[in-house]
DNA sequence: TGTACATCAGTGAACGCGCGTTCACTGATGTAC
DNA sequence: TGTACATCAGTGAACGCGCGTTCACTGATGTAC
């Protein structure tokens, strides 16, 4: 009893202190891993929380107010995640063809990554709080507006003119997310055919953006 | 105390018959009306359940055996509210022009329907249990190959061919539910707004399916 | 028409459980002298 | 270099609460005779 078995839930020591220092971002990974593929945040218990990062209930409090300070701060992880994703889109844009797939890739790799955050993003979208919808709604404005800015470029280096950026950005980003979503479900074979997909849908969106352009 | 003043939660008095008649369909609509806009039904509890619909915690056991059951017969009146959608869409589609900011507008008056079904289901697409999400990814389905019947339809009527209708009428499809998704938190005015883009990002990925089958 | 009876949607009380939160505490680490 | 002390991430015990579920029950309705 005591601080010998405090350990038992975690799969490592992870520092050389002599005591067991659990971080907020100890608490962030224990909630995600609870989470899983499929609950959202607001089933989760402090308790479970606690349980899973190895510590007694009342710790939790030396980190976060409650669970929800929690969760804001795991949509701003995967806000700064998807942030990358286009940052990471763009330097290989400039390098390689075939700049959809890639960034699609890019997107539907996160879903995998160790932290899952981007998952908890898609899930707190329709069942968060207003705090929690809002903050990822904000997230995906900015993913919408750097495609934005990204089209535009386009726009100019290719000659294509692009019919309503803005909204074309929209469509496509509302688009690769809801098709993220329902890969995050699924197994590696059938997220290839599911990235394909994505692929030629987005490109339905921008061969169909440029002939508006033209008409209008 | 007793049966005098268990109709207290409840609006008004449905039936002519001196006892308290409760369906199962009053349990539905209890529920629906505790979700409101955003909980998921996995946070509802039974005891809440029965107290908003007037009754006894264990009446509960005499029309569903936990709340799980209730959730899937939730989700299958959403799935027929869909469907609903569609023939209407299609009775219209003969008669006048637009067919597509028909059907959207369609699709979005069923967000703010009595039963708000709809919503259910938009919700329980990302955080239900698998159970859940493989019978809404059924309904999903459903009402995509409706969507491709009738893009082949309309291919045959006006000669404009399509790109792939299969994948035109899942990304029509797609996009359509994760706009209504975000519409569902809206006031009436924004989602105006939401309507008109939904249904300029719908005619991009219809231009871009034409002029892709042209190109192939 | 009356009486006896089966049905079954409802009842209240009770159970054990996990929850969030509060309390006074402990003891290793780092710092001041 | 040693000693005293502040700090603060951790502790276990306790609280009251709402939960799902089980129990034996009640009493109006509809039916058989």
């Amino acid at each position: 009893m005591g601080i010998r078995t405090r350990r038992k839930n975690k799969q490592e020591a992870e520092t050389s202190s002599r005591r067991t220092q659990v971080t907020a971002q100890d608490l962030m990974d224990a909630a995600v891993r609870l989470l899983g593929t499929h609950r959202s945040v607001s089933t989760l218990s402090l308790r479970e929380i606690a349980r899973e990062a190895g510590i007694a209930p009342n710790s939790f409090y030396r980190h976060f107010r409650d669970v929800d300070e929690l969760t804001v701060a795991l949509i701003d992880q995967a806000g700064r995640a998807l942030r990358g994703i286009i940052r990471e889109a763009r330097q290989r844009l400039s390098m390689e063809r075939s700049a959809i797939r890639t960034s699609v890739e890019a997107f539907m790799d996160q879903l995998d990554a160790d932290e899952k955050y981007l998952q908890v993003l898609l899930r707190e979208m329709s069942t968060g709080s207003d705090a929690f919808r809002q903050a990822v709604e904000r997230e995906l404005t900015y993913f919408e507006d750097e495609l934005r800015d990204e089209l535009e470029r386009m726009e100019k280096l290719t000659g294509h003119a692009t019919f309503e950026p803005a909204l074309t950005a929209k469509a496509i980003t509302r688009l690769v997310v809801a098709m993220g979503a329902s890969a995050a479900s699924q197994s590696v074979d059938q997220r290839a055919e599911l990235i394909d997909q994505t692929v030629i849908m987005i490109r339905m969106i921008m061969v169909g953006s440029q002939a508006m352009a033209k008409k209008a």
